[in-house]
This record gives structure tokens, sequence and C-alpha cells, in this order.
DNA sequence: TGTACATCAGTGAACGCGCGTTCACTGATGTAC
DNA sequence: TGTACATCAGTGAACGCGCGTTCACTGATGTAC
């Protein structure tokens, strides 16, 4: 979003968002330089200009994944409180659907690498730790006042695992039945009072 | 465990065990079938003596990490419980002990390999569903009696997210707090008249 | 018990292949006058 | 406004290298007589 954004910051821009849902459909050891530049519309040669190294782009990419994923879900969560429901039943609700366990290219970047993150190089585990503070962040904000002894980490681990075991499970019955018992385990839990 | 188990089959099983061990520390695709070989103090040229193709040995390397692990966990849940703990609280502060936040190589599979799950060929997708199911049973078959409307999936989920998000977090002061958050929460919740 | 032979687990060199990275080049863009 | 030149983003061929897989071979084990 600059003022005047020249032809080769709107490329990078364009790799970086590229290679951020590339690495959460394929996983940091899916994807390589050449696919990612590919997919990009461009050819793997000029990669290098862009960035110094593969890894280097990792981090920026999981990065840029984090930022994409809290936009794409603080709207969601806006047109779900729009019509009632609660921050944290909006943030459970979206966060463990049915279209977030198929949609992991678009999705949460720590449910989708996780445990790929403790086995990458230093500048992507710092990204890496980085984005799952961020996630409990963004659980924190959405805690309800009345929420007593509530624990915003140990809610985002819930919900990072249930889509995890969702996804291991398949997207079918078996992973949906499991993200509903997390969906209703969360709510009945930690807001029941809201309204469906 | 054969009555006569000749040398091949003894190869076979010491190359199991290796690649158990393996793959949890270094994921499905940061191991290589010469890696495993050499570990398990063989060439790699052997190799498809004993298993079809590399996707084959992961397949059964992961069921074989869920017996092992889930030998280990019955072995450490047994010693909790005979000082004193509940089946669930031995469970719940064994896996969620900063031991098994470093030692992923002998600890469960499926907080190891999750997010790398869904990306498998079908063979080890299916045995990657099967450690899930496992898991659950396991957390299903500590619950105390009195444990209402508590969900083995749902608190599984929450197990393997909170291993998960303390390890990407590091070995350290942060991820431990991460577990220590879960262990509280997760006692306090299912099993609140447990000594300690 | 001893010898001759067959079996077979494991070795190590070799094969394609794809990857991350480099680099000389091209052709479009922008500046100087 | 038009021409000449400099800049520079992107191209595509090439490089080592490591991987999964194959295969001819070795040497130890076990069987036949």
């Amino acid at each position: 979003m600059e003022i005047a954004p020249n032809r080769k910051a709107l490329t990078h821009e364009r790799i970086l968002d590229t290679a951020a849902r590339v690495i959460r459909r394929a996983g940091f050891h899916g994807v390589g330089v050449a696919d990612i530049m590919k997919e990009a519309g461009l050819t793997h040669g000029g990669f290098y200009a862009h960035f110094p190294s593969r890894d280097a782009l990792l981090a920026e990419a999981l990065a840029h994944a984090g930022r994409q994923s809290a936009e794409r879900m603080a709207k969601g969560n806006g047109m779900r409180q729009a019509r009632g429901a609660s921050p944290f039943r909006a943030l459970v609700e979206g966060y463990l659907s049915d279209r977030h366990l198929g949609g992991a290219e678009n999705g949460c970047a720590v449910a989708a690498l996780a445990s790929e993150m403790p086995r990458q190089v230093p500048d992507v585990r710092a990204a890496s730790a980085q984005s799952v503070r961020s996630l409990i962040e963004l659980v924190e904000k959405s805690l309800p006042a009345d929420a007593a002894g509530a624990s915003a980490a140990a809610i985002a681990s819930q919900m990072v695992g249930a889509l995890q075991l969702a996804r291991a499970l398949g997207e079918g019955p078996e992973g949906k039945a499991l993200l509903e018992v997390n969906r209703k385990a969360l709510l009945s839990q930690f807001d029941p009072a809201s309204s469906h």
C-alpha cells in the first residue's frame, strides 16, 4: 500500500502473496522456488532479485500469511457479529467451520504448519513463534468479559488442535464431527449466554 | 515377537523402529531413505528388500510409532497413578510435560506430525487417521467417571494443539508456560477432585 | 562330522530427476539533452 | 517532441548436489548327502 509502488515492489508483493498461499497448501517442505514463481506467473531465475534465499522467503511469507488470514478472519467475524453472534462465538464458528477445514490454503497458517515449525531455520522459527502469539492475542480480544478464568492460550491450543485433527481425519463426516464437538465444548464452556 | 524371528525380520523391525523415531524428529519430508538406513546401521541399497517404497515405510513407521508411544505413555501413566494421580491427571501431566515438549522423537506421533498428515499419499493418510483415532480412544479411557459432558475428541484436540503451540514457541519459559496453562485448564475442568 | 552347493540378506556403485542457486543476457522502462 | 543512452526487472540455460530407486555382486548362513 505504498503511494507509488514501482513495478518491482508489485512483483515482490505478488511473489509473497503466492508463497503465503502455497506454503499453507503444501507445507514448508512441499514447495519449491520454481513452483512459487510459476504460480506467480514468473520464471524461477528472477527469484534471487527479490529474496536472498528460499528460507528468507518462507519467513516473510509466513508473516504475510498471518496478516492475510487475520484480515480474512476479521471480515468473517464482522459478518457473523452483524448477524448477532458474540465476538467469541463468531471466532469459534469461523475458525472451526467446515470451510476452514477444507480451505487450508487461505486459512490459519499456524493450523496449516504447526508441526513443521520447530524444524525450520531460526528466521522461520522466529516468524512461527510470532504467528502463534498473534493467534493467542486474537483469541484474547474476542473473549467474553464474563469468561472467568478463561485462558486465551488454552483456547487457542484447542482450536488449532481441533482443526488439525479434523484435517487428519479427512474432510468427510468424521472430520466435521470432530469440529462440531469442539465448537460445542468451547461455546458451552466460555460463552453459554451467546445467541446463535 | 515371533517365536523364532529370523535375521531378516529382526532387521526389518530395526528399520521400522529407527524410522518411527526419525520421522517424529524430522518430519515426513525431513528424512531420506539413506538417513534412516544409516541410523539403523545399514546401507541404503538394502532398503527395497524390506519395503516396496519410501511411502510404504512411512505408513508402517507411523503405525509403529503409535504403538511405541502408547506403550511409553502407559508406562509413565502407571508410574503417576502409583503415586496417587487419577488416570486422567496422569495422562494430562504426562502428555503436557516439559519432557514431552522436548522429546518429540519418542513422543506422540500425532503431535509431531499432525499438520503434515493431510498432504501425504493415501496409505500414509490412512495410517495418520488411525493414529488420531487411537489417541482419542486413549483419552476416552482415562476420563473420570464424573466428567459429565466431557468429549474425548475435544480434550485430545486441546492436548495436541497445546504441545504443538508450545513447541512452536520453543522449549524455554514461553513454551513451558503455555503447557502449564493447558494442564490447569484441563484438570480444573474435567478432574477437579483429583489429588496432586 | 565334513564337504559342496544353494539361498539370500546386505553392499555399494550407478541411474535419472528435481531442487536451490548462479549468471550472462534480453528487452522494456525511464532519463538526458 | 524526438532521439540516444543507461538502468534494471525478468528470462532461461546451466551448475552442483542429494534424493528415491535399481541392480550386479559379495559373503555369510543353512541344507543335502
